[in-house]
DNA sequence: GTCGTATAATGACCGGTGGTCACTAATCAG
DNA sequence: CTGATTAGTGACCACCGGTCATTATACGAC
């Protein structure tokens, strides 16, 4: 059936620019009170056309999110060769220029991120991102053991270990992006805060 | 004029049953979808007196955070006597309880902190929000300027020393809300965040 | 060709929300 | 007593996310 295919095609072709028009709107300094009803004239579609595509503008949102976390963990599963402090470096990098290359994308994962957003996401699409989810961190933890057991890293509770790193990574995609700081040299912010996460994993638990 | 006093105080007084009425409600899991008019039901009050008082919804959530954020203030303030390390330890153990023992609080404060959030504020909040953010900022330099005197911390510019730390906190406070993390230990996670922030600013230009 | 079927697309419509405003009630100065 | 001021009020408005009866199109069967 070839033009059921087609037909196929053309309603996944309809869905991608959907998603596509909703981005481009959220790139507005207003960006959360873009409204359906925009996007689907951004979209050149009704507004009806949205809701069978997406179950909510909700999805809309997670579906972003989705696809911006699967090209994320794709580029960190590629850094696993690396020697290990190299490994951090790159990992840190890529994850770096993904949320910084994309204000709108940013802002839509952690827009996200809120445990009040994943409470009534259709359970489906929760699935999907818990599951990208899990895979980054046993990507993340699987850097960190090679670092345990090369002897750089101090020898604790993995969960431990991921805290800090994890925690100075996000709160400074979230600085910078809040505007406090200074727009013009985010490449340095990004070596700073590299530097920062490697030394509080390698020196962590020296007396002080 | 004891009789205006007294209306002036009954205002006052009012006023503060709205903010704890919101506090209160905004316990709910899905807080986010609280509503003005019950807001306004939980104080005993009109829809309509809620708009006596403040100029719109976002007004009682920046009037909620700027209230956390001067009493926090006050606390860090305090512990500037004290030697650098353990100068450090106090103001993070004092925020970590801040944004730890009241989700609702911290909810407020996190929702407050967004650049969309701050744009629309009417601009009598948002300059004191600014002047008391910059007075935290300012505090919280101070101790770091006195680390970089006694040698403790590496010299280079103040944002970048600020950055790593100020990155690490925020990221682990948001991690343990967004309920990610084991609820059990926040004690040692807060032990954690704290040591990791001071090996950074300690080690954070040695060779890796 | 033509009829019945399936389904993508549509926009008028609905319930609920933040915010407004004309009005009431209480108090005060003169 | 009278006019002015102001806190308080809730019916009302514009607008939003989401629904659904209807339309348009393409298909296979005959």
């Amino acid at each position: 059936m070839s033009i059921q295919e087609r037909k196929a095609r053309e309603f996944n072709r309809r869905e991608s620019e959907i998603l596509n028009a909703a981005l481009a709107l959220f790139g507005r300094a207003d960006w959360e009170l873009v409204t359906v009803e925009e996007i689907s004239r951004k979209a050149e579609v009704g507004k009806g056309t949205i809701y069978k595509h997406f179950e909510s503008k909700d999805e809309i949102y997670a579906r972003l999110a989705l696809e911006f976390n699967r090209k994320l963990l794709a580029q960190i599963q590629q850094t696993n060769l690396l020697p290990v402090i190299a490994r951090f470096r790159e990992m840190t990098r890529v994850a770096w220029e993904a949320h910084l290359s994309s204000k709108e994308l940013h802002r839509v994962v952690l827009y996200c991120g809120r445990a009040e957003f994943r409470r009534n996401l259709p359970a489906r699409i929760s699935e999907e991102l818990k599951a990208v989810e899990a895979a980054t961190n046993k990507a993340i933890n699987s850097a960190i053991m090679q670092g345990v057991e090369e002897g750089l890293f101090p020898r604790k509770p993995l969960d431990m270990l991921m805290f800090g790193a994890q925690s100075a990574f996000w709160g400074a995609v979230q600085l910078i992006w809040s505007g406090y700081l200074n727009e013009r040299d985010k490449a340095r912010y990004c070596d700073e805060i590299t530097n920062f996460i490697l030394t509080g994993l390698i020196y962590q638990d020296r007396r002080l």
